[in-house]
DNA sequence: TTTAGGG
DNA sequence: CCCTAAA
């Protein structure tokens, strides 16, 4: 039995680790520097950079060394400690300090011991303060069986929902009840589930309409383990922040700028009591690389106390990357990776404390009210407080993103899957979250930009913007297939510009790491991405890739199962819009004559329909020429064969050759089609 | 993974 | 050649 039970984690936001670290290459900052003039810049630029610095930077220093903590711990459920870090998360997302908290809460009930509060108070990182709410909410439903919940809050709202924390932090936990249901419910069943979910209350509440039933997919394959009831699913969607997700904006500060590395930046927040939000900015710098090793949780944790690595202070200059990998997505049901399909439009911005140029966190408070800008009603989801500085004589303005979060990913796993495969899991599905593809979408004052030519100047965001008045957010592509939810928040914010490719982000790492620790940084910036799910890591061309590839493998071993899902937004799908670089046109190679007789013969043996036969008779040796295209040359053959000789290009086929191509073709289509003429008829008969 | 087709 | 739906 206990083998048989799974966790399912969901988890509505990682935080991406700011951008930039600043440590080493300028990417790593988050500084984004762009002219302010008229000539300069225009938002789409704005995007294009913001994006490529996430998606794009392929490989994240991995500095760090210590221990993971956030998410690690949260993830790791093994001994107290692991509990204490999951508490730690919990607070850490509950801190409320930004956005509601984007962290997750893990709170692992055992045996109806309803220790949540406990745990959460003892979270090492987050203060007690900040989280106690949400700890208590989901602490309130008491699982008798183990019941780790993790959840982000996520929230833009409006103070209001501040002051209705508590009570949606018990929502929330009736939310957990939901799993309670599953878990409570039936004690006998054992199960563990573990959700991290920003979820960012969704003023609108598309959510409740939604239904689970709508929604099966997510969950539906593991029933006993997943959530279905409906209730979960509203809570999840009114948490859920609407598929745009606002993320605090960047702050220009020079300050920061300055500054290299990770402690320094001005991003953490350490000053702020809440320590969440230090933690969250600890993680963002961490390359992906190290991210990917599982030290690298660690290393993340370690650091967070001390640095949290903010983006460096250096200015960077924005770069475009291109990489885009990714391959075809999969089903969404085959992918392991379940995909949330609601998304609404959380969207939680930062306060403005948070983005405070120093880097130190707003209180909560503020930034629930940054939020509830963010997040109107309307459904925006983007909000941010960002600022911008000019500094006379300086024509740049320039951003400080200090992260933007991932959205919520549903992990289900085993009971008995090790904390490693866990952490392995969370990885890859955090990996194919930024593998998905984003798409930026500005928000200024309110109001989506989304004329991508303006410029920076004629849009107002110049040195004189207010704080707040800029965020940025992570949007999921809209070419994902499901994404039902997602649509009718925003669709409206969709009509962005098309996404240019981004570049990955630089350390998925880190951005899971921040996600478990939570919401840490995100007080300013939330973000949300979408995440599809795509399952090549492969075809991902990017060094991250590489890295979580290795993971991911690594991981399998030990994990069995994994099903995260992703949420995808609405939104424009990154990566389609351009190859980058990764996923190269394989270089074209006309076929020789010698290697089209070799086809026509091959063929004339074996007939169409059998390419990979063909393959293997004619050209097992010759790599580069799949059955795939052995395929396609015989069709061009054939569409040679049949035009005239003038209209023919390339390299000339001797015609003897096109004429056996006739020949063999209309041969094999004689064959096909009897054999279609027999298997009808029988089909025929039977009915 | 292959096949089959459209792009 | 690429991309995908189907099988």
């Amino acid at each position: 039995m206990v083998l048989q039970k799974r966790l399912d984690y969901g988890f509505n936001g990682y935080q991406v680790p700011p951008i930039p670290r600043a440590t080493r290459s300028v990417r790593r900052r988050g500084i984004i520097r762009r002219k302010a003039d008229g000539n300069g810049t225009c938002p789409f630029d704005l995007l294009a950079t913001v994006a490529g610095k996430l998606l794009g930077e392929g490989e994240s220093s991995p500095d760090s060394t210590g221990s993971v903590r956030g998410k690690e711990q949260g993830a790791t459920v093994k001994d107290e400690k692991v509990k204490e870090a999951e508490d730690r998360s919990l607070k850490e997302k509950s801190y409320t300090e930004g956005c509601y908290e984007r962290g997750f809460f893990i709170s692992e009930l055992v045996s109806q011991a309803p220790v949540v509060n406990c745990s959460l108070s003892e979270l090492p990182h987050v203060q007690s303060d900040t989280i106690s709410r949400p700890a208590s909410a989901s602490m309130s439903s008491d699982c008798s069986e183990k019941l780790l919940f993790a959840k982000q809050f996520v929230n833009g709202e409006s103070s209001e929902e501040h002051e209705n924390f508590s009570s949606k932090t018990k929502q929330e936990a009736s939310g957990c009840g939901v799993f309670s249901s599953c878990t409570l419910d039936t004690e006998n069943d054992k199960q563990m589930k573990i959700e991290l979910s920003n979820k960012a209350k969704v003023s609108t509440d598309k959510g409740a309409a939604i239904s689970s039933s709508k929604f099966p997919d997510i969950w539906d394959k593991n029933p006993s383990t997943l959530v279905t009831s409906d209730e979960s699913v509203k809570l999840s969607l009114s948490t859920y922040p609407a598929p745009c997700r606002s993320f605090p904006v960047i702050r220009n500060d020079v300050k920061l700028a300055n500054k290299d590395d990770d402690e320094n930046s001005g991003c953490t927040q350490p000053s702020t009591p809440n320590k969440a939000s230090g933690a969250a900015p600890r993680v963002r710098d961490r390359p992906i690389k190290k991210l990917l090793a599982s030290k690298y949780w660690e290393e993340k944790l370690k650091s967070d106390d001390e640095g949290h690595a903010n983006s460096g202070a250096k200015t960077m200059h924005v770069y475009y990357n291109r990489n885009i990998g990714y391959k075809h997505q999969r089903s969404q049901r085959d992918f392991p990776f379940k995909k949330r399909k609601f998304f609404k439009c959380g969207s939680f911005s930062n306060s403005d404390g948070e983005m405070s140029t120093d880097g130190i966190s707003s209180s909560p408070t503020n930034d629930l009210h940054g939020n509830a800008s963010g997040c109107p009603a309307a459904g925006t989801s983007v909000f941010n407080g960002g600022r911008a500085f000019l500094r006379p004589g300086d024509s740049h303005v320039k951003f400080r993103i200090k992260s933007f979060k991932v959205p919520e990913l549903f992990v289900d796993i085993p009971e008995n899957a090790t904390i490693g495969s866990l952490k392995r899991t969370v990885m890859e599905a955090v990996t194919a979250i930024l593998g998905g593809g984003l798409r930026i979408g500005v928000v200024f004052q309110g109001k989506k930009v989304r004329d991508d030519d303006k410029t920076l100047l004629q849009t107002g965001i110049s040195h004189d913007y207010k704080l707040d008045a800029l965020g940025f957010s992570l949007e999921p592509n809209p070419v994902q297939t499901s994404q039902p939810l997602g649509q009718d928040c925003r669709s409206s914010v969709l009509p962005y510009e098309t996404p240019q490719p981004l570049t990955r982000c630089p350390s998925p790492s880190t951005v899971v790491h921040t996600g478990i620790q939570q919401g840490i940084s995100d007080d300013h910036t939330g973000t949300s991405l979408s995440n599809f799910l795509e399952s090549d890591h492969e075809s991902a061309p990017s060094p991250h890739y590489a890295a979580l590839e290795k993971i991911s493998a690594n991981s399998r071993a030990l994990v069995p199962l994994t099903a995260v899902n992703a949420e995808a937004l609405s939104a424009v799908p990154l990566r389609k819009p351009k190859r980058s670089e990764a996923t190269q046109r394989r270089i074209r190679r006309p076929f020789s004559v010698s290697e089209v007789e070799a086809l026509v013969q091959a063929v004339e043996k074996l007939g169409t329909g059998r390419w990979r036969d063909v393959k293997l008779r004619a050209f097992d040796n010759a790599k580069h020429r799949t059955y795939v295209d052995l395929k396609d040359k015989w069709k061009t053959l054939v569409h040679t064969a049949r035009i005239s000789p003038q209209q023919r290009r390339g390299e000339p086929v001797p015609q003897e050759l096109l004429d056996r191509v006739l020949t063999a073709h209309a041969y094999w289509s004689q064959q096909q089609a009897k054999q279609q003429m027999k298997q009808p008829s029988e089909t025929y008969l039977l009915l």
